[in-house]
DNA sequence: TCATAATATGAATAGCCATTCTATTACTTG
DNA sequence: CAAGTAATAGAATGGCTATTCATATTATGA
C-alpha cells in the first residue's frame, strides 16, 4: 500500500528531527564517542528505532554531513550569483562563508577535526564525496576568478590557484575566530579578507 | 638502583621505534581504528610490553603527535631565521612548511583530518596543547609580519591578520597539493604563494 | 654459574556500544 | 469497535579491543 501524504511528511519530520539531534551530539562528541543511544533519546526515540530511518550509526554521520554541506554550498552560490560586479561576488563570497560559520559553529569545529573522513573503509565513501563536493566548491570559485581575469579585474595568472588563495584565507580567519574572538562578528572581517586578497600584504613604494 | 647509561639509550631507541610505527599506524587509519595490537606488532612487541613505554593508547597518540608538531615548528624557525630579509623570511617560511608537509605526507593528513583532537574527555588535553602550540606559531609568524611592518616592507595593519593569511595560504596549497597533485613538488608553488600574498590578485590599473 | 631483578609475553578480562529482535503500543480501516 | 497492520520500545546479543596480570624470558653482577 502507498504510504499517506501525511504519513510521508510525518516521516520527513521524524527524520529531519533525529538530523538535527544527531547533529548536536556528533558536533559536540565527534563520531567515534557520539552513541546511538544518546542520539536516540536526544531526539525522543527508542534506541532500535533510529534503525528505521537510517541503516545505522555510519549512514547517519554520512547523510547529516552531506546533507549540511550541500546546504552550505547552494547558499553560497545563490548568494554569490546575485551580484553583478566581480568585487562584489568576492565580498559575498566571503561573507557567505562568513555567514554559515556564524551560524553553525559546532558543525564547522566537527569539519574541522575532521572526524569521520576516515571513519573505516566504508566511511571512505563519505570522504571521497566530501572531496568531490569540495572540489565542485574550488570550480565555482574557479569560475568567478576567470571571470575577473577576463573583465581585467585580476591579474591574470591560474584561477585555481587564486581559487585556493582566496579559501584558504577565509578558513583560516574563520579557524582564528572559532579559537578566539567568537564575541566580535566574523562578519567584521569581510572587507578586510577580501582587501588583502585583491591589494596584498606588500607595500607599494611611491616611485 | 640507577638505569645504566646504556640501558637508558637502549629504553630511548624502543620508545622511538615504537613512537615511528605509532605515527605510520595512526597516519593510514586513524586514532580510533589503529589497535594497539597492531602497533606492537610493527615495532615487535608482544602488546602488553607497549604500556612499559605509554599509560596507555590515548597517551602514546598524544605523544607522537606532540613530539612531531615540535619538531615541525623549530624546524621552521631554524629556517627562517637564517634569513635577513624580509621577503626572504617569508619565502623561508613558505618554503619550510610546504618541505616538511612533502616528507610526512601521511601525518599531516593525519592532522587535516584532525583525528584526535577530541578523543575522550582526556583528549582535550591534546587538544589544548596543539591549540597553543598554533598561537604560538602564529605569533612567530605575526612577529614577522610586524617587523615587517617597520621596515615598511609591509602595509601597515593588522599583523595577526596578515600572519593568518599567510598560514591560510599556505594550508589551502598543501591540502590542495595533498589531495590532487603529488607527482609535482610543493616547492614549485613557494614563489606563487609568497608573490600572491604580498601583491594580492588584483589587477593595479595603470594610471 | 646462580640468584635476583628487570623486561617481555600474550592469553584472559572487562567494558563499551552498535545492532538485532520480540513484545508492546498506536494507528488504520472496514 | 475489532481485526489487522505498522511503528516503537528497550532488553539481550555479539563483536571488538584496551588494559591487566600471571608466567616466561632475559640481563645483571657477585
Amino acid at each position: 500500500m502507498e504510504k499517506s501524504k501525511r504519513k510521508e511528511m510525518e516521516f520527513q519530520l521524524r527524520r529531519a528531527e533525529i538530523l538535527s539531534q544527531a547533529e548536536k551530539i556528533f558536533a559536540a562528541k565527534g563520531f567515534h564517542n557520539a552513541t546511538m543511544a544518546e542520539i536516540a533519546d536526544a531526539a525522543g526515540f527508542a534506541t532500535g528505532t533510529l534503525y528505521q530511518f537510517f541503516e545505522g550509526k555510519e549512514t547517519l554521520y554520512n547523510v547529516m554531513v552531506s546533507e549540511k554541506i550541500d546546504r552550505m554550498h547552494s547558499e553560497i552560490r545563490d548568494s554569490v550569483s546575485k551580484e553583478e560586479k566581480l568585487t562584489d561576488k568576492i565580498e559575498k563570497l566571503v561573507a557567505s562563508h562568513f555567514h554559515f560559520v556564524e551560524n553553525n559553529v559546532a558543525f564547522c569545529d566537527l569539519l574541522i577535526r575532521g572526524e569521520g573522513l576516515t571513519l573505516s573503509d566504508k566511511g571512505t565513501i563519505l570522504r571521497d564525496k566530501l572531496i568531490a563536493d569540495y572540489f565542485n566548491h574550488v570550480s565555482f570559485v574557479e569560475s568567478i576568478m576567470r571571470s575577473g581575469m577576463e573583465t581585467r579585474t585580476l591579474k591574470s595568472g591560474d584561477p585555481r590557484m587564486m581559487a585556493y588563495t582566496l579559501l584558504g584565507i577565509i578558513r583560516s580567519f574563520f579557524y582564528y575566530w572559532m579559537l578566539t574572538d567568537q564575541d566580535t562578528p566574523l562578519s567584521d572581517k569581510v572587507a578586510c579578507v577580501s582587501d588583502i586578497f585583491l591589494k596584498g600584504a606588500g607595500l607599494e613604494l611611491p616611485g
